[in-house]
DNA sequence: TGACACTGTGACAAGGTGTCGTATATAATG
DNA sequence: CATTATATACGACACCTTGTCACAGTGTCA
């Protein structure tokens, strides 16, 4: 998280900053980027950054912070629309990220983080900063509808939500990097995978 | 893949050079590992090892290579003792990879490049360096036992695979991040993920 | 006014990477 | 064997990072 410093000092200082910053982290992979290049955009000194920011690390996840809340806005419409079926959101929901990664100026900033996102950058995104805001899990997952799915006990859904969250990041990458005229099959590909999440891997008896 | 430059030189500054780098890629994570002390600690000057490999990536995947082939073996025999059931292949798997995790040598080497693998990362290990060796998926897919699972056409086999293998990776992240006490427990959760994996998120009718 | 706390600043040390000209070894050829 | 050609070895160099720190500026409050 940025110091008070940072969120006391003008708004159109720090959108200066903020914008600068995403364009780097547009331009580069996340460990690329470089801090140097982005103070230098919006002439910002050096020590000034490091009293707003402790890192890039800092400043790249409050950066996400903004997305998050607007992807869950997205789930929580979607879910709605589909009246808590939690695979069918997901589907929507992947659609609609499609689209905004292909139309919106955000771009290739969408697509560096996904492609940069590893393990423990998820792991940040989704837990690291669960508390303070977001709250994810239970807002959405109370919103969905179980008595379609398999639910043994409270865990369950959650780990339902994490394996769909998982496939859909990897189809995502396979999106953004497949060529174009491959890329109605990924989606149909997922698609399927999907159905086969509801299925299950084994045949009923 | 290094040069062939790299591979004419004794092999003992071969291995002088590759135990040097898994020594740094085991203190450090992939991006703070540095060419810098791997080189120093080999007495190997900068410009031989430009010599021999293009960049730090480079190395760092044919580092990966040897256990790609290690752990194709496990899977393999694994998948033997199973009598083809992939699922239950990837318990055992799971298990004998935690086995060498806590107790091997190896061990800080294979949690960072755990944390490490990013999507980028893991698409590169997996598809990249498919054709030069290995045949992860024919060989392995070919003796799954594909009677009792629900599959359609060619392309899900592979897709349970890929699903399969992502959920496991990231258990055993959650696995190396936990404290001892809680470490049963992550196993009891990624067997139960696999049950859901084979009954399906949905209820049958 | 003086004391104190916070903020701004950029030079600096420490460290990283990849290249390139030169030295050296090895192979090939007359 | 001598000479030329080619591949390898080497390390100084240019250029890039990052995070810190001593110093300067600003503001508040007694």
């Amino acid at each position: 998280m940025p110091s008070s410093t940072f969120l006391n000092i003008p708004k159109d200082k720090q959108e200066s900053l903020l914008s600068a910053a995403k364009e780097e982290f547009s331009n580069e992979l996340y460990d690329n980027a470089s801090i140097n290049r982005i103070i230098k955009k919006c002439n910002i000194p050096r020590g000034s950054f490091y009293m707003y920011f402790s890192d890039k690390e800092d400043l790249y996840f409050y950066l996400l912070s903004f997305y998050k809340l607007k992807i869950q806005e997205v789930i929580l419409e979607n879910l709605k629309n589909n009246n808590g079926d939690i695979i069918n959101m997901f589907q929507d929901v992947f659609k609609s990220v499609v689209k905004s990664i292909e139309k919106e100026e955000n771009a290739k900033f969408f697509k560096n983080v996904i492609l940069n996102m590893n393990y423990l950058m998820e792991h940040k995104v989704l837990i690291k900063h669960r508390e303070d805001m977001s709250g994810f899990p239970k807002e959405v997952l109370s919103l969905v509808d179980t008595d379609k799915l398999n639910i043994k006990d409270e865990k369950t859904l959650t780990q339902m939500g994490n394996i769909l969250f998982m496939m859909s990041i990897h189809e995502l990458i396979e999106y953004i990097k497949c060529d174009n005229v491959k890329k109605e099959t990924i989606l149909t590909d997922y698609f399927s995978q999907l159905e086969l999440l509801k299925k299950g891997f084994y045949k009923g008896e």
